[in-house]
DNA sequence: TCTCCATATCGTTATATTGGAATATATAGA
DNA sequence: TCTATATATTCCAATATAACGATATGGAGA
C-alpha cells in the first residue's frame, strides 16, 4: 500500500507530470528540467528525486550531468503500467505540446553555464 | 491536465483506496465504510466526495442511504484503465485482505441507529 | 408539521507539500 | 590544489490536505 501511494503522490503533481512526459521524447539534465518549467534549480532537483524514489525515473551520471530518464517499471509492480498510459495520456494535453515545442531549443549547451 | 491530476491526488490517500477495494468487493454507504475504516463519519464522506469528483466512484439514493459504487469510467479518460488496474493491484495488501475479512459483519443494520 | 437519522458541510487544528534562496557536495579542468 | 559549474540539501514561508467535532440538510415516518 505505502509504495502505492508513494507512486500516486509523485504522479500527483502537474510538474512532475511534465517531466515524465518531456522525457518521454528524450534522456534530460536537471538544468534542462528546470528551463523548461520556469522552476529554481532546487524544486526542479527535488521533484525529480521524488520521481526517483517513486520508482518512475533513474539516472546516469555523466560528468557533471546527472541525465534522467524513464525508468523500465522493473523495479516497482504499479510503474510500467503507469508508465505505459501514459504514453497515450495526456498526448493532446496543450502545455505538454507546448512544452515539447521548446523541447529542441532547450540544450545545455546554451542553458548551464550561462 | 487538471482532470488528470485529480484523479491521482483522489487515489494519493491509503483512506480512499481503501475505499475503492472494497467497493470492489460491494455496494456500500457511508456509515458502513467509516465503520470499516475507523474514521469519523465527516471524514468518511469527504473522502467520498473527492472520490466521486474524480470521477472514480458514483452513487445512487436509496431513502436515507447514500449507496456507493464503482463508476464505469466512462465519465473520465483515465478512471476507466485506474479502476481496470486497481483490479489486481493491492490485491495480496494486507491491510486490504483484513478489511475485506471483517466486511460480511459490517452491515448497515447493526451500525447505523445505534 | 415534527422528529429521527443518514449524510453533507463548516470551522478549526495538525501535518504535509511546494516553492525559492542559501548553502553544501561533487566533478572537470587549469 | 584551486576554481568553476551542475546538482543536492537545508531552511523557511505559503499553501494544501486530513482529521475531528459541531452544525446543517434532506428524506421517512409518526
Amino acid at each position: 500500500m505505502k509504495e502505492f501511494i508513494k507512486v500516486m503522490k509523485a504522479l500527483s503533481d502537474s510538474n512532475r507530470v511534465k517531466m515524465l512526459k518531456m522525457l518521454q521524447r528524450r534522456v534530460m539534465c536537471v538544468c534542462e528540467m528546470k528551463e523548461a518549467l520556469g522552476l529554481a534549480q532546487s524544486t526542479a532537483s527535488k521533484h525529480l528525486k521524488i520521481l526517483e524514489e517513486a520508482g518512475l525515473i533513474t539516472y546516469y551520471k555523466d560528468g557533471q550531468w546527472v541525465n534522467y530518464h524513464l525508468a523500465d517499471g522493473a523495479k516497482n509492480p504499479y510503474t510500467a503500467s503507469l508508465l505505459g498510459n501514459l504514453r497515450h495520456w495526456l498526448e493532446d494535453d496543450p502545455e505538454v505540446e507546448s512544452l515539447w515545442q521548446k523541447l529542441p531549443e532547450i540544450r545545455r549547451e546554451n542553458i548551464c553555464g550561462k
